[in-house]
DNA sequence: CGGTTCTTGCTGCGGCGCAACATCAAAATT
DNA sequence: AATTTTGATGTTGCGCCGCAGCAAGAACCG
């Protein structure tokens, strides 16, 4: 353990103000660069994701949308596709749900995600040697893949040791 | 090409007949073979979804079962489950879809699934050497993986030669 | 300032997925 | 054969998911 495991499952007690904030930062400076708006929508749709540190649907984050009046659900839609455009937030296929994203993604390689059973955690590993030979089956097969999605449910380590 | 890529990805003048009627006949013997019982609904919705060689969504089911009346959207639910508990149906997480197996998947063994985009077909990849590095990954992470979801968009051999 | 572009709000709708309960049929038991 | 037990289906109802289409407002640009 597992300083590999730290930076893919964040410990239970890991600094959460910091590494929100960097995120946030992140995004701030993505925005600027690619001279995108950063509107309050987009942004407390971000925090919401990146205070929980699980998925969450679009509903949830609406109703996590402290200020105000809870927004209709298009708009949660729309900047979560936002977000998604700009690699910051990916969508959890199985479940109907979104995650923010920390990392930086060597283009459209592929993401794979660890989807923890028990306490709702996901966590992003490299997808690494699998990006090949899952390129090999899609060649074998005449296939030209896209964007491929792996998705691998279980446990994560902080659950396992109880 | 090609023996390989037909067998992921049947060609779409394959004899369709019988590749649905073999299929139906390893439903019969499996069900014979653990007690299950192979009911009228049971049988349609998987005769449905081999008809068709495509995902399917369950709504979409409900209308192409003929007989009668159209059934609610929990019996189709139902059987689906049925299906998916023995190993003749997959969903298709990315597309709140379902499609029927014509393969014997060694136990809990991954299966990459080849989704062309354009004809939305959906194609069985052996995850072969991927398996064991996805593998490493959860290890690394301290991850224990229960079931891999790998879903590939692209576009399928058929479709690529227009 | 006026026009273009981008973003958000509003209305509405259809697909998805299942819980809870009642009913009915098949299988097992006496 | 009658009864019990098990399993499958039908019925009702509901909440989440995801977006189209249009109108209104805000930011940017010449």
């Amino acid at each position: 353990m597992t300083s590999k495991a730290q930076t893919v499952f964040p410990a239970p007690d890991h600094d959460h103000g910091s590494c929100t904030s960097s995120a946030l930062a992140h995004a701030e400076r993505l925005c600027a660069a690619r001279g995108q708006r950063l509107t309050q929508m987009r942004r407390q749709v971000l925090e919401a994701l990146l205070a929980s540190h699980k998925p969450l649907g679009a509903y949830e984050i609406m109703d996590r949308l402290g200020s105000k009046r809870r927004p209709a659900p298009i708009s949660v839609y729309r900047a979560l596709d936002f977000w998604r455009e700009n690699g910051l937030v990916h969508r959890i296929e199985s479940r109907n749900s979104f995650v923010a994203c920390v990392h930086s993604h060597a283009g459209n390689d592929p993401i794979v995600f660890l989807i923890c059973e028990q306490c709702g955690a996901v966590g992003e590993a490299p997808g690494g040697a699998a990006t090949d030979s899952l390129k090999a089956s899609c060649r074998a097969a005449g296939f030209t893949p896209k964007s491929p999605v792996i998705e691998i449910t279980g446990i994560c380590s902080h659950c396992r040791q109880h």
